[in-house]
DNA sequence: CCACGGATTGGCT
DNA sequence: GCCAATCCGTGGA
């Protein structure tokens, strides 16, 4: 089947922030901009939101860093951290809600060698490494060759888009506070598959 | 196995 | 000047 024929679309990412960050666990996340397909199942993600959410971006109304959270659901938001780090989120909701979810880690399916390649620099990795892949939201992003010249991309009509796929079994969904923030930390917004050995952290 | 600190830039106070 | 939605290497138990 043609992989347009099951792209996500605006009335998905349009949804509740929340709904959409658990509908996003088991859909696959597709780089086709490159020479080679890259792509990897979706299996942990962390919930913004601008309104109520300390530890969010956009908690403090909008900048030139945060503006792609404001310009409504569907857009790849893409910050810059740390020095050195580009991590992807995904817009959902309305324009000025200021919502997005993070994708933290994903489970590697095409591509792989590429992958590979542009983490470490080499196509022969150790059993350890290849779980190092994708399995944090700085790791996916190089991975996945996503930097600050992705942030803004519509994931609706770009070859960088998230293909449908069944829906993640509630029972199979994790459910915790987020990791590596220092606000609003007891907010259970983060979000994962069971037992996936990808996960960032248990 | 776990804990800790360094890397390194840009955004905001 | 401070610090970040991270990652990786090191050093000790």
């Amino acid at each position: 089947m043609n992989s347009h024929l099951q792209k996500l679309t605006k009335s998905f990412y349009e949804q509740d922030l929340h709904k959409v960050a658990k509908k996003l666990l088991g859909k696959i996340f597709i780089n086709n901009s490159g020479k080679v397909l890259l792509s990897g199942r979706i299996v942990e993600v962390e919930a913004y939101d601008g309104s109520i959410d300390e530890a969010s971006h956009s908690y403090n109304g909008k900048t030139k860093r945060n503006e792609i959270m404001f310009s409504g659901g569907g857009l790849l938001y893409v910050y810059f951290t740390y020095g050195m780090h580009f991590c992807a989120n995904v817009v959902t909701g309305k324009v000025n809600d200021g919502n997005a979810v993070l994708i933290r880690a994903v489970e590697p399916i095409e591509g792989i060698d590429e992958m590979m390649l542009n983490r470490f620099g080499k196509k022969s990795i150790s059993q350890k490494d290849f779980l190092n892949l994708t399995n944090g939201p700085a790791k996916f992003a190089q991975a996945f060759n996503i930097t600050k010249a992705e942030n803004g991309t519509d994931l609706c009509s770009n070859n960088i888009f998230i293909k449908n796929n069944s829906e993640t079994s509630e029972e199979k969904i994790i459910c915790t506070t987020r990791i590596g923030i220092k606000k609003s930390v007891d907010l259970p917004w983060r979000y994962y598959i069971k037992d996936n050995p990808f996960i960032s952290r248990k």
